[in-house]
DNA sequence: AATGAATGAGTCTTCATTCAT
DNA sequence: GATGAATGAAGACTCATTCAT
């Protein structure tokens, strides 16, 4: 394995173990101790690959993304209908639950990573969505709502799907009737007959 | 003004403050000797009010959270169909944003919450879903969604409003436009024609 | 009543208040509300008849000593020999154990009391030694202890009897058969045969 | 030298510093701030080896404890005459007056620490003066003293042995003299003729 | 004169970050 | 490169003291 690869192996270790911790824990309350722990490596490795714990955050905030809007964009060119978009969404944030509480918690304490950076990846977010809905509106599919409300409606539903994952017990979750339920309102709610 | 009545004004007058500094701050971003600023009084005079930063927060969320509880009762009563129920939580959604900000980030850190505090006021709002819910069957307004997705579905909607309301500019929104959508989209979503 | 006498009344309350606290506290554990409280007077009041926190400590102490050389001069200008002066003394410990604890408290933190008043009256229980040291000498009851140790060993036998009080339960103390043993054991010491 | 003996350096060097800091000062007129400082070191150093303030006591006392009864031990085990064992114990404190002076402010602000460590070790200090004490009588050197005082009185020279030493400038004190004389009056007291 | 609400200086303690090994 | 001991800035909280009523 060459020099380039170990490093990346590490800071992956690094950044997986940082995903887990703010899994159960805030940002303010994990500490770069635990995930260097966690992590099996030393407090001071970590900053042989991130400058600072926030720069830990910002890399999980932007590898989380980068890897959603690549997914979202591969849907949208196989997709026909923006329906099936929408249900294939809900169906990653409900099998990658831990991906969706990284976004979530970026909007929240979005003042914990980096402004710009949140600006510029607001927008990336904001031109998909508009892609989608552009699509929806050309379709038919989309009559009477708007732009804007789309989107935060689009992102609602991820939060409410997410929520639905975090306050049940996962083991009593019949995974596949709860997309199957979500993918039905989001799209009655969308897409109006 | 009695004496009371000064002690409940200096109570508010913290509560208030703090309230706007959690707007813009995360819980462990925010100082108490900011929200003794903005309040406009020493950092000593909160503790005489709160026995802790801590303390601060559950009474924060409490208030809050013994004010929608009554509001969505009262509504309850007064509304004929679940769809003018639901109407009338998202106008209120929008309109007291902040309000619904402290309910999500109770979602998202509910370790800054007292446990048994959170989850009983979790069971509190289940039920009163439940009940909203049963509504809607007899009603017949809802036919196909179970309880669960029900709630969560209701949850994600006003977040979707309040994300809204976050990622926009307040000036830049039509308030009463963004109202009807929201009510349209959640209505169409949960009740089967 | 007149003025003055009323004025006397309250600051005594303050201070057997104080002294009651300063028993089962240290002086930075014990805290002027609590005083207050104790004495049924208000925070303010208290400053209203010391200029602060250390002056009660002060006033405390300086009472303390001077019911106490005043006592032991009483003592010397009846009894016949040092023998029966130091009786004395150690039945006024073991019957005053608050006073003792106060004293005792002085000599440990010194820092807590005004350092050149700490000096005087060290000087003044010293010369009281002095006195009671020569009477012995004369008397021919001490003939091979110096006037310094004689000082000391004194001190000690009275922090005797104090550790005895405080350290056993007052109530399973047979407080007469105690004090025969200690005058017993001070006089054997210092008076050779 | 090795890494273990180096920590043990460090946390020794701490301990000395709070040793000395706190024979001029009360525990809370005592900053860590201010230990760190004597110690060389910073103040978050200060809690790499103990979890709190209290702690640096609590360890302080303990090890002044444990070599108190340590030495103790060893007298007894090779004097002939508790007279001898006695008076190696006044020695000692004269020697060792940091030691005393941390062992009577246990005494004194019993609060400060532990209250079960306290507790202990003063059943600890008990047994080994009951069994002083037999050894006593046993050698007909105590015949009229029962031994709750015989302790008490123990501890009371020891106090004014300390009392002694700190009251007196240790330049103007013939070490050796004091010793002598303090050593005749316990034992005079104590062994009745 | 009496009060207690208000205050902020002063403390302990945590933790991200550095740096010598 | 990896480590973790050392650090001090930052923050929650206490309490003696003041002062308006």
């Amino acid at each position: 394995m060459s020099k380039n690869a170990e490093q990346d192996d590490k800071k992956t270790l690094i950044l997986n173990s940082a995903e887990y911790i703010f899994q159960s824990k805030d940002y303010h309350q994990a500490t770069v101790e635990e995930i260097a722990k966690k992590a099996g490596v030393g407090k001071g490795t970590i900053y042989q690959y991130f400058s600072s714990k926030q720069d830990i955050l910002q890399e999980l905030y932007q590898k989380g993304k980068d890897e959603y809007i690549k997914r979202v964009n591969e849907l949208m060119e196989t997709a026909e209908t923006i329906a099936e978009v929408i249900g294939e969404i809900i169906s990653f944030h409900i099998d990658n639950v831990s991906c969706s509480r990284i976004m979530l918690r970026s909007v929240m304490h979005s003042g914990d990573i980096n402004h710009s950076q949140f600006e510029s990846s607001k927008h990336e977010i904001e031109h998909i969505m508009e892609i989608m809905w552009q699509k929806g509106v050309k379709s038919g599919e989309i009559k009477d709502i708007s732009q804007e409300v789309f989107a935060s409606y689009l992102i609602g539903i991820m939060m409410s799907a997410m929520v639905h994952m975090v306050m049940h017990k996962p083991q009593l979750i019949d995974t596949e009737k709860v997309k199957a339920e979500f993918k039905q309102l989001a799209i009655r709610g969308l897409c109006a007959k």
